[in-house]
DNA sequence: AATATAAGCGTACATACGTACGTATGACAA
DNA sequence: TTGTCATACGTACGTATGTACGCTTATATT
């Protein structure tokens, strides 16, 4: 039972139709894979963009060309995560989905595979690799001064 | 530039040379898959195990067939993440990585490509999943404490 | 108007991953 | 000793992913 969709994207993609219900009803979309959730980011941090911005953004860590990325927006917009729309002869894409509930997804799915889903281990973990400064320390203690006021009521 | 690998496993898998000779000296191993790092958990929280062992804790959660378990295992070692020998008609894996190297690479991955490199926004969200309960917050709190001694020292 | 630039789009290809079948063979039971 | 069962191991196959070329065409430049 499966279905395919080839929309104006032409990235050919098989989704079981299950999947592709429910993403209609946006529910569930088929996972981002690690490049494209670098990319998605970046969607999400400079707003509606091209592919060259994203482009551009991109290659000062990674390295990929125009074409690659261009690959992945096309993708992420296949997987249901971003809208384009083309103005001239330039296409711009903008995220569909919340970070919030991309991250709550991935996360949970980290956590699940890796800690047999338990947060609190990759909680100490994140806080003795002390890449988190001060001022970040003092937040997260504000942080559960106030989720252990709202627990006690 | 490529080296072909072909081991007892005769899983076939191409890695490029530079990651081949610094995964020999231990220094970097291609990453894990989700699946494979499910496996590798269990690897690590029951000890050295057989493939059934490793399966019937697997089949708990998910469902995948004892042969797709052996694959994850072949892999998991032919990646340099466990070693394995056989006794009898049996086959004992047992992880060769420390979890917290592999848990560190995986979240340092994560936090970049997800979060831009900044962990603190993944703390938050953990602790505002509230999954988390009383004695862990209380035990988030005081490893706050402690680095924020040592830090001031 | 002719030409150069840059972008879209289709397509490609090697590798990785999820998943599992089938066959051979060793271990154990009857 | 012969049959049953479990296991290893080779192999397979569809899809996903990383990466990017090349053709076409709209836009900008001379």
């Amino acid at each position: 039972m499966y279905a395919y969709i080839q929309e104006r994207t032409n990235v050919h993609m098989q989704f079981n139709l299950r999947s592709v219900l429910s993403w209609r009803f946006s529910v569930a979309r088929p996972a981002l894979s690690k490049s494209e959730m670098e990319v998605a980011r970046l969607l999400w941090e400079i707003g509606p963009a091209t592919v060259r911005e994203i482009h551009e953004r991109l290659s000062a860590d990674r390295d990929a060309t125009f074409a690659t990325v261009q690959t992945y927006l096309r993708r992420i917009e296949a997987k249901g995560y971003a809208t384009s729309t083309i103005q001239g002869r330039v296409r711009t894409y903008s995220a569909s989905a919340k970070p919030r509930t991309v991250i709550r997804d991935t996360v949970c799915d980290l956590v699940d595979r890796l800690f047999g889903g338990e947060s609190l281990p990759l909680v100490r973990h994140l806080l003795e690799q002390k890449n988190i400064d001060s001022e970040g320390l003092q937040e997260i203690r504000r942080l559960i001064e106030k989720m252990d006021e709202s627990r006690s009521k």
